[in-house]
RNA sequence: GCCCGGGUGGUGGAAUGGUAGACACGGAGGCCUCAAAAGCCUCUGCCCCUCGGGGCGUGCGGGUUCGACUCCCGCCCCGGGCACCA
């Protein structure tokens, strides 16, 4: 084949990435761009990436982030939804309050400045969003129907205020979250020991919902281990609640909760946590010392410390003194005191059986208390506690049942005799949302010696933070000794009065933003219920894996919430449709962050090779659910996906020829007009089958094999290319090549489709796969010998049994290997596959 | 300790019980060029070979199957989450 030199104005310009990019950039915000109405008759669409905390200009995991969901929305809307995709801010947080502070400048200017920064980064990336939506969780307007639905949850019973431990650290005077306290239960800031100490704190009952929070899990299309950590989290267990009756005391009674009431014969003693109110009553005089020691020792002792299993159990309880009766052997047995016994859980008393609990089983022998089995361990059993399957044994009643039937006997039971009953218990605790911070949304109450808690009035909505505060690192929240913003009077009965100083945690703010971006412009409340009907559940969300249980956990509480109490549909129960967690970028075997500085800005990328680029290599370097290794080989890939991109601008434009002058030696035919021959059908069928397996791809969130199946086609058609195309043909075949392109890499594209076509790529209509076409004419089938491959035969795709097995046996390789031999069976999977067995 | 993931060439990865290694990066050779860059073409799992081909090969050991990267059982290693929850 001859190569001929193709005439100007044929004559290849190379792509230039950045003038592309910001021409398109510009004129998708001039045209508002993705811009979308609840009116919209097409099908409603909801894509969300879990909204940026702004730390500055956006990292290689937004990138990532914000490249997923971008093709999610423009491929959904070619293929013909109407896509909500809004973008906002996470603008309220401790990251702020202490940068400026570092930096001697206001939360707000600091954050907002942030922002700028990541807009511009999320433009850059050519990522598409209805940018009229944008919401901020520091806005007035955000703030304000916070308050107003804390004031809703706080009537309807969902928000409360109650004593409870806190991390408190005696030099900085102030509650530090767990984060904060250093593995040997110092403080990070200060060096000093944290304490435990009970406060007044605002919480937000989340348990109400824990049976419907662990039910709805079942119904939802999220990643399995995500539903798994929530499963986890809110720890549903059953069992039952019982009263253990003290020795000499018949007024005083000790409830206990255990999932294995069957084992009750097998209670040698029982625990009380060391902050049990009942600790003082129940403690001798004689063992008062011991049991002081030890209640002193947990409040000092870390949650890590507490909890780590190191450490002798001699000095982790003590004895009481008292005793208590076992209900079901009538017999006394000791009351302890130990660290491991949580206030927190349960009834903060346990009854303890040694032989079925590993637990209770050391602490027995460290405390030289007796063990009774109470299941049978199989033959053989050289282990200590058993908590497997068995019949019981020294039960009484329950002897020779299975745990399962004898559970619930025991059960029956106690609720007969009146001394217990059935009970699920959680490990779901109720959400603490008090925060003793400047840069958050102010919890609107105001405490009156007379009226006590009084709600700040709607109208007076909403509670806003002054700005003449002093931040310093130490010390109280600046709130909390402004007395400008504290000094009120009571708006019930007018006398002097103090306004609460406490903020709410960021993640409340988090928990109901996708419903705001339903209605952003609202002014009467916090959204239209309707346009939450039109728009929500959010159809799919992107976001890490970090934020797999708290964020996730609250969204779906607060949805609750918020349809029970009026302000959205009553039916909406879950948030999130379908959930995609993305991996990580590592670098140097760590989490990319900015705190760690070991970060590789796109910002350099967006100035070489373009975001086009960068988004390609993000989608095409694996799976995205999993983790990316940035690594010293990473940049020659980016730039392979840029000569990826360079080779569609060079088919696009000059049918193949490279760049350069005028005269350079061409690569490429001239393509024909006359009738097309078998190659450019060929062609024709590789298109369709592209569009079949890029659209599979990409509905299985396989995008990296999608861009692969790109690169496959894009290596044919420059083959094509050379041995002579067919004009009509190689326009489908690019034109294709580009729709499918479009949503990966949407600012060559764009240009591409504008030159050749005239119009908007991403306004096409998804193509569709003709079956027909798409379906191979020949395929290859494998003829195997005793399950290895002898030989290969190009066959016709719908050839039965026999023509496979006929076209088996006639392959000379088998005559070979066989000879004169018959095969003893044949196992013949037309059109693939013929496996000839011998004896 | 418990619960999830995962282990495939030099590297990232592909293969929904049916040709292991698609595609890409890297590497080798060639074309073009005064030269280079760019571009284009060919090869590239390991071992053996008479250059026709043959053997081995998806962490390890078993099993199911005509056939296993894929399913089952038991181990080893790596990553993550939870961690005294009664």
């Amino acid at each position: 084949m001859a190569w001929r030199r193709i005439p100007s104005p044929a004559v290849a310009e190379a792509y230039d990435a950045q003038a592309t990019e910001k021409k398109w950039q510009q004129r998708w915000a001039d045209e508002g761009a993705y811009q979308v109405e609840a009116e919209d008759l097409r099908s409603a669409y909801y894509v969300l990436c879990m909204y940026p905390y702004p730390s500055g200009p956006a990292h290689q995991g937004h990138v990532r982030n914000y490249t997923l969901g971008d093709l999610t929305v423009r491929y959904r809307t070619m293929q013909g939804n109407a896509v909500l995709s809004p973008i906002g801010f996470d603008s309220f947080g401790l990251p702020a309050e202490n940068a400026a502070m570092a930096a001697g400048a206001h939360p707000r200017a600091f954050t907002e400045a942030r922002i700028a920064e990541l807009t511009a980064s999320l433009r850059r990336l050519g990522a598409a969003y209805d940018w009229r939506r944008v919401v901020r969780s520091h806005d007035p307007e955000y703030v304000r129907w916070n308050q107003v639905m804390f004031e809703a949850f706080l009537a309807a019973g969902l928000a409360y205020r109650a004593s409870a431990p806190v991390n408190w650290c005696p030099g900085c005077q102030t509650v530090l979250a767990n984060e904060q306290v250093l593995a040997d239960g110092t403080c990070e800031r200060s060096g000093d020991l944290v304490v435990k100490k009970d406060l007044e704190q605002w919480f937000y009952r989340i348990t109400a919902y824990a049976e419907e929070l662990l039910a709805g899990l079942n119904d939802l299309d999220w990643p399995e281990r995500v539903k798994t950590m929530q499963r986890n989290w809110i720890g549903r267990s059953e069992g039952a609640e019982m009263d253990l009756v003290v020795e000499g005391r018949p007024d005083l009674r000790v409830p206990v909760f255990t999932t294995r009431p069957d084992t009750t014969f097998g209670m040698t003693y029982a625990v009380l946590a060391p902050e049990h109110p009942l600790v003082g009553v129940l403690t001798t005089p004689r063992q008062r010392p011991a049991v002081a020691a030890l209640a002193e020792q947990t409040a000092h002792r870390s949650e890590i410390e507490r909890q780590s299993t190191e450490g002798s159990l001699e000095k982790r309880g003590a004895f009481t003194g008292s005793l208590v009766v076992n209900p079901f052997t009538g017999g006394p047995v000791p009351l302890y005191v130990a660290d491991y016994v949580l206030m927190s859980y349960g009834t903060g008393a346990v009854m303890a059986v040694p032989a079925e609990d590993q637990r209770d089983w050391d602490f027995a022998g460290a405390h030289h208390l007796p063990v009774v089995r109470t299941v049978q361990p199989p033959e053989g059993w050289e282990g200590e506690a058993y908590t497997g399957e068995g019949r019981k044994v020294n039960s009484d009643w329950l002897n020779g049942l299975d745990v399962a039937t004898a559970k619930a006997a025991a059960i029956d039971w106690l609720e007969e005799r009146g001394i217990g009953r059935r009970q699920v218990n959680y490990r779901l605790r109720d959400w603490l949302i008090s925060r003793q911070r400047y840069w958050g949304c102010p919890i609107p109450v105001i405490h009156c010696s007379g009226c006590g808690i009084v709600p700040v009035p709607i109208d007076e909505l909403p509670v806003l933070a002054p700005d003449d505060v002093e931040l310093t690192a130490r010390g109280q929240s600046p709130l909390a000794v402004h007395d400008g913003f504290r000094r009120v009077s009571c708006p019930r009965c007018g006398s002097p009065a103090e306004r609460e100083t406490d903020t709410m945690d960021t993640f409340v703010d988090s928990s109901w933003y996708f419903l705001r971006f339903c209605d952003p412009w609202a002014t009467d409340r916090p959204f239209d219920p309707r346009l939450v009907e039109h728009w929500m559940p959010v159809d799919q969300y992107i976001g890490g894996i970090t934020h797999a249980i708290l964020h996730l956990l609250y969204a779906r509480f607060f949805t609750r919430a918020l349809a029970d109490t009026g302000f959205s549909p009553p039916d909406l129960r879950e948030p999130f449709e379908r959930l995609f967690t993305q991996g990580m970028i590592r670098l140097g075997g760590q989490a990319m962050s900015k705190s760690r500085g070991n970060v590789v800005a796109p910002s350099v990328y967006f100035e070489t090779v373009g975001a086009d680029a960068l988004r390609l290599f993000h989608l095409a370097v694996g799976p995205p659910a999993d983790d990316v290794d940035w690594t010293s080989q990473t940049d020659e890939v980016i730039e392979g996906r840029a000569r990826f991109l360079a080779r569609v601008w060079r088919l696009g434009t000059t049918d193949g020829c490279p760049p350069g002058e005028a005269g350079d030696p061409m690569t490429a035919s001239a393509p024909r007009d006359a009738d097309p021959t078998d190659a450019d059908q060929a062609v024709l069928r590789a298109s369709h089958r592209l569009i079949a397996k890029v659209t599979d791809s990409i509905d299985r969130w396989s995008f990296n094999t999608a861009v692969a199946a790109l690169d496959e086609h894009l290596n044919s058609l420059y083959r094509y290319v050379q041995a002579g195309p067919h004009r009509r043909t190689l326009d489908d075949a690019v034109d294709t090549l580009l729709l499918l392109l479009a949503p990966m890499a949407p600012h060559i594209t764009a240009e591409l489709w504008e030159r050749r076509r005239g119009s908007d790529v991403h306004a096409q209509a998804w193509p569709k796969a003709d079956p027909d076409l798409a379906r191979a004419l020949t395929t290859t089938l494998v003829v195997q010998v005793n399950g290895k491959v002898r030989d290969r035969v190009e066959v016709d795709p719908d050839i039965d049994v026999a023509e496979a097995e006929r076209l088996a046996l006639a392959s000379a390789k088998v005559h070979e290997l066989l000879g004169d031999a018959l095969p003893s069976r044949i196992v013949a999977r037309p059109p693939r596959l013929v496996n000839l067995v011998t004896p």
